[in-house]
DNA sequence: AATAAGATATGATAAAGGTCATATTAAAAT
DNA sequence: ATTTTAATATGACCTTTATCATATCTTATT
């Protein structure tokens, strides 16, 4: 038998990984499957023998960012619950995410999943509640905490994210992300 | 001379209204000259009389939106500002405007506008800071109002409307918009 | 070293779509 | 009615791109 028998299984995290980037980046639309096998160092070819079609990938690749997101990091023991939430919106919230490095698809592929295919948009309503009751259950250990209002939260950091990428100034941006941050903070009980 | 003077305004109008419904639907990449064209009773080879290309007319469509936006309306003089602007929220935090009637580019084209040339990335910022004006103006003829609230306030409005267009369960989408106009209302003095 | 199974590469295909050159048509002015 | 000018339609071109069939290469096992 040839190749390793985690070869493949390499392979395909290596394509999940560079498309995510290439997705959150550019949208489904404006990447091709060459571009995206030839960041990989393969070639389209290959691709095939990893996902039936583009819009498969698209699917997998949103199923899968949920166990490569931050939330799915482990919360060091010497932190608490309520640090971590800071922590968490700090790193959202950051000019570092909206310029791309560990893009959140739920605010970077808003608008694009909205035309994709029926799996796309389940993984995609998986991720969101992820997201929700991730802030639900962090929130709750340390306050009371409405989910109602963290839907409204989480609405406002990911339109913050979404809208702060697509503009050029800095400085807007800046204010934009801290404004949402002060009031995110206000909102799960000052932090 | 052939056509009344305004003929070519009124095709250009008409390509205008209909690719902004076509773009806010289906996205930029989404849209083909050729349905776009078809939508307005004509064929593909006469766009080129109107537009010089595709992108061309995307940032023209986000230009124009503005005037034919809520926003432009008059508000009527039986209604207070206070009023108007419960109006405007209720509107925009409705299935309705998910659903796309009259949608909102900001929410509709959030992702969308991120990879197009800056003609239409400042298009969007134009429209972006023009809500966020609207809502200050409207709202510091009652209240003392935070311009650093309403840039959370509309983060938090356009965020909600572009992850509720990517929802199937209409339950949860009225949720979520019920969620986020509390949080509104709450913002702004109670409304 | 040889083999075989499976991973990757290559070349081809077909469809889609933006754009333009050219033809046609509509209607205002004479 | 004819003319003229600009708007619209038609046909073509060329590029891009997803996908697949087939060829080639890799490497674990013998």
């Amino acid at each position: 038998m040839p190749y390793s028998k985690q070869h493949k299984q390499q392979t395909r995290e290596k394509i999940l990984h560079s498309a995510f980037n290439l997705f959150t980046a550019k949208g489904f639309d404006g990447v091709t499957v060459n571009q995206l096998m030839q960041s990989c160092k393969l070639t389209r070819g290959a691709f095939y023998a990893h996902f039936t079609s583009k819009a498969d990938l698209y699917s997998e690749v949103i199923k899968h960012s949920a166990s490569s997101s931050k939330l799915a990091e482990l919360k060091p023991d010497d932190v608490t619950d309520k640090q971590w939430l800071g922590e968490l919106l700090d790193g959202y919230l950051s000019i570092e995410h909206v310029n791309g490095t560990t893009p959140c698809p739920l605010a970077f592929l808003a608008t694009d999943i909205v035309t994709r295919d029926i799996g796309a948009r389940l993984a995609y309503a998986n991720a969101y509640q992820g997201m929700n009751q991730a802030v639900i259950n962090f929130a709750n250990s340390y306050t009371e905490c409405d989910p109602r209002q963290v839907l409204a939260l989480t609405a406002m950091i990911i339109g913050a994210v979404a809208i702060a990428r697509t503009m050029d100034d800095q400085q807007a941006i800046i204010s934009l992300l801290n404004a949402c941050r002060s009031e995110a903070g206000l909102k799960l009980g000052g932090i």
